[in-house]
RNA sequence: GGGCAAUUGGCUCAGUGGUUAGAGCGCUUCCUUGACAUGGAAGAGGUCACAGGUUCGAUUCCUGUAUUGCCCACCA
């Protein structure tokens, strides 16, 4: 055995095993196969070019799961998809061919974009397969394929006819650069300086009103002047009218407790529309619209002579022309947070359009209510997904202005603009390319304009269970398989991915989408700080793949409890490094004694110190299986770890050697049957976190123990009952005796494989019985 | 401003209403022991963020404060 090397190369062993795998079908689901389905709703990735840390930090843990449930006799569906339609594939492919969508045939574009996604799908998809994931890939799915659009399209008109959906024109949050609607979910925060301008609006009477803002541009869209009601300056004002400078239109000077009377100087301008409280004002006291910004963020012709101007220049240019006529008090800095875009982080603005929306404000109590019957892990996540229903203002705008997505299966009547719906037979349709079939149902015209918009990716990512499903099963039985198992996902994406997929579930079939949710947190880097490009602490995984192999960066990533940030550690991942080393060593130990493995009996007579191990072994398995049930992977990696480590490779190890290099047959026998026995089942347990070394392991000694092809589709170990072992209720002071053999032999500065004459020990316990074993395990000659 | 989480030895993390609070890394000393020096043994190192409260007793429960991360609101 001397050629197999003292240390496992993951490098070599890694894609030997990815091609196994690969070839003998081993994760590929089959729904005749037997067991309990255990279906999981696979985060469909981003398509983005290259895996991130984040991703390689909470996929791996759903892979635990995913093992772990295999393992134990699930049918194991465990799906893959990559998310690759809508504005980040636009904006991807724009930065990979260096193109601007706008400035392209939309056709072209959309051609384009599907040829980039054929060229680096696969690559993407690579890296999920070198982390070890055990998703059937063999059949895979993009939220962009002809399948896909027609069970979005599908669900779209069962949305429509149970009136969920609905197209309204109103005010929606605006991405100007972008040029499309986007939703409330969408947006990030953004610190900014801007000017904080006092602006005077004449009144009737000699008093000038000052008015506080930040948007002078919008002047023009100034529909109304608000005061707070109880404010003594102002309260006499409430009713007259306010001349709006530059323009020299009249507005209402009206009363709101949404005014803040310590902010500026306590009178705000209403806007159509400056901001969300804009709206509300616009909604509640029924203000008039007035238009100032187009939808590429250029002034109308509301704005009279800025005109064009983009809105940064309107601003400019009216500032000046405020302080030529004097109606400029004072400006002064100051810093506050806007709200911009998270795909392009542009500054959005709102504006009114016709857009497609899915009812959720009514039914928000009811998502609550749903929200408690899904088990969370950890359960506080919970709590987030509360706050995030409890503070929504929208409804979910799902429309979007753009080209490469799924299109609405709907056109419109050119007479009387009643909709049309597409035939659920004939779905997927494109509604610029098809035509619709009859005529409409309102006024029998058969000219019809097609929808031009397309649903935004959440629309899509939301059905993602049946997405999934319906890779392997047919709609009818994907439908009964709601609820799933399982939705793993990480926490950023609670108020969107998780909260739209319970409302589709809800409105489609009245379930909930899945029984668990399980939510991981995010990477930070080494001081617990965000990695971000800027900082330029970001870490790739394809590095640490490279140089620690997949199965030391699963280690690491198992090394906090579920919902928990971690923070990169290179130190973890080498543990998880040498944790392969360490069991390949074992592996190697045993070889080297056991000429061919064989599994206890339970009629087999053991000694004591193979009782304890076996012991041992048992409290670990119940412990580990206990915490695999509770997603508490990072537990059960400490308690392999500790046994493994601690009471294996310290001292059973060493307990065994002297059997096995004398002379009594019998007792090396049942030493080699216990070490190859508990060996298997630390492999065995270690195989959901590290795949890859279990496997070598495995299928190097251990293979002719279960007739399976795989570690990965082996029996999940359960406890070792032996009839005839002995009470080890007293070996724990044998233990301790060993290790005060040992402390004696340090503090002689003598080697632990040195042999000394006699030594003297303390105990409570007789150890007459296990004389000839501490003897031999101390390499002493005797003992008082 | 609201919410969620975290705060335990130099670092990264476990853990518990009750005798001396654990692990790994790092550190010190020793050991080339017939699996492994990517190893082994022994050891140093913590008033469990801070302040109150509940309790016979709190690191563990409650309240408040501080710091960090995330989500949301604010955006006139």
């Amino acid at each position: 055995m001397n050629e197999i090397s003292k240390h496992y190369n993951p490098s070599e062993t890694e894609p030997k095993w990815l091609a196994f795998w690969e070839k003998e079908g081993i994760f590929r689901f089959d729904k005749k196969e037997k067991g309990k389905l255990y279906t999981i709703d696979t985060p469909p990735p981003t398509v983005s070019g290259k895996m991130h840390i984040g991703h390689a930090y909470s996929y791996t843990h759903e892979d635990f799961i995913a093992h772990y449930r295999r393992m134990k006799g699930e049918n194991v569906f465990f799906p893959f998809g990559t998310d690759d339609n809508g504005l980040p594939t636009e904006r991807l492919v724009e930065k990979l061919k260096n193109v601007r969508a706008n400035k392209m045939k939309r056709s072209d574009f959309i051609k384009l974009c599907n040829e980039t996604l054929k060229e680096i799908t696969p690559d993407f998809i690579n890296d999920w397969k070198k982390v070890g994931m055990s998703c059937d890939f063999s059949k895979t799915y993009s939220t962009i394929d002809d399948t896909r659009r027609r069970i979005t399209q599908k669900a779209f008109a069962d949305l429509y006819q149970k009136q969920k959906v609905f197209r309204q024109e109103a005010p929606v949050i605006w991405c100007p650069h972008c040029q499309t609607a986007i939703a409330q979910a969408e947006l990030e925060d953004k610190e900014s300086e801007t000017m904080f301008n006092d602006i005077v609006f004449k009144l009737a009477e000699k008093n000038d009103l000052i008015i506080a803002t930040t948007r002078p541009e919008l002047l023009s869209s100034c529909v109304a002047v608000f005061v707070h009601p109880d404010d003594k300056r102002y309260k006499k004002l409430i009713g007259q009218k306010a001349q709006v400078p530059i323009f020299g239109n009249k507005v209402e000077i009206l009363a709101d407790k949404k005014v803040d009377p310590e902010k500026g100087s306590g009178a705000v301008m209403c806007c159509t529309f400056g901001d969300t409280t804009d709206v509300e004002w616009f909604k509640e006291y029924k203000l008039p619209l007035v238009m100032s910004l187009d939808k590429s963020g250029r002034m109308t012709e509301q704005a009279k002579k800025y005109a064009g101007l983009t809105a940064k220049e309107a601003r400019a240019q009216i500032i000046k022309d405020l302080e030529k006529k004097k109606l400029l008090i004072s400006q002064k800095k100051i810093s506050h947070t806007v709200n911009i875009h998270e795909r392009c982080k542009n500054e959005i603005e709102i504006l009114n359009s016709e857009q497609w929306y899915i009812k959720i404000l009514d039914q928000k109590k009811k998502f609550l209510e749903l929200g408690k019957k899904i088990k969370w892990h950890p359960a506080f996540m919970r709590t987030r997904y509360e706050n995030w229903i409890k503070n929504l203002g929208w409804d979910w705008a799902i429309s979007r202005q753009r080209f490469f997505g799924i299109p609405f299966p709907v056109w419109y009547c050119e007479k009387c603009g009643e909709v049309k719906l597409a035939d659920v037979k004939d779905l997927p349709v494109d509604p610029l390319s098809d035509k619709p079939k009859g005529k409409c149902e309102k006024c029998g015209s058969s000219e019809f304009i097609p929808e031009k918009d397309v649903m935004d990716t959440w629309a899509t990512s939301s059905i993602s269970p049946q997405l999934a499903l319906q890779l392997f099963f047919s709609e009818k039985e994907a439908e009964k398989l709601m609820p799933m198992n399982l939705r793993p996902q990480a926490h950023d994406i609670i108020s969107t991915w998780l909260f739209y997929t319970v409302v589709r579930s809800q409105y489609h079939f009245e379930k909930i989408p899945w029984k668990d949710a399980m939510i991981s947190g995010h990477v930070l880097d080494e001081h617990g700080r965000k990695m971000s490009k800027s900082i330029g602490n970001v870490v790739a995984p394809q590095v640490i793949l490279e140089k620690y192999g997949a199965d030391a960066l699963r280690y690491w990533s198992a090394g906090r409890s579920l919902g928990q940030n971690i923070n990169y550690s290179e130190d973890e991942i080498q543990m998880g490094r040498k944790t392969t080393t360490k069991l390949w060593n074992a592996a190697r130990f045993m070889s080297m004694n056991v000429k061919k493995a064989e599994l206890l009996k339970s009629a087999d007579a053991i000694e004591p110190a193979d009782a304890w191990i076996v012991d041992e072994l048992n409290k670990t398995i119940a412990k580990t299986t206990k915490a695999f049930e509770n997603y508490a992977y990072a537990k059960a990696k400490e308690e392999i770890d500790a046994f493994f480590w601690s009471k294996f490779a310290d001292y059973y190890v060493e307990f065994v050697k002297y059997r096995f290099f004398g002379d009594d047959a019998k007792s090396k026998k049942t030493g080699e049957k216990t070490i190859a026995t508990v060996f298997f089942n630390i492999v065995k347990l270690y195989a959901p976190i590290m795949p890859f070394v279990t496997e070598e392991i495995f299928q190097t000694w251990f293979k002719h123990f279960e007739k399976v092809k795989s570690i990965h589709i082996s029996e999940w170990p359960e406890e070792i009952k032996l009839k005839k072992a002995p009470n080890t209720s007293d070996f724990e002071s044998a233990i301790k005796a060993i290790d005060e053999i040992r402390k004696y032999k340090t503090k002689q500065g003598l080697s632990l494989g040195a042999e000394i004459d006699t030594i003297k020990l303390k105990t409570k316990t007789n150890l007459k019985k296990y004389g000839e074993f501490l003897r031999k395990v101390g390499r002493v000659g005797g003992i008082k």
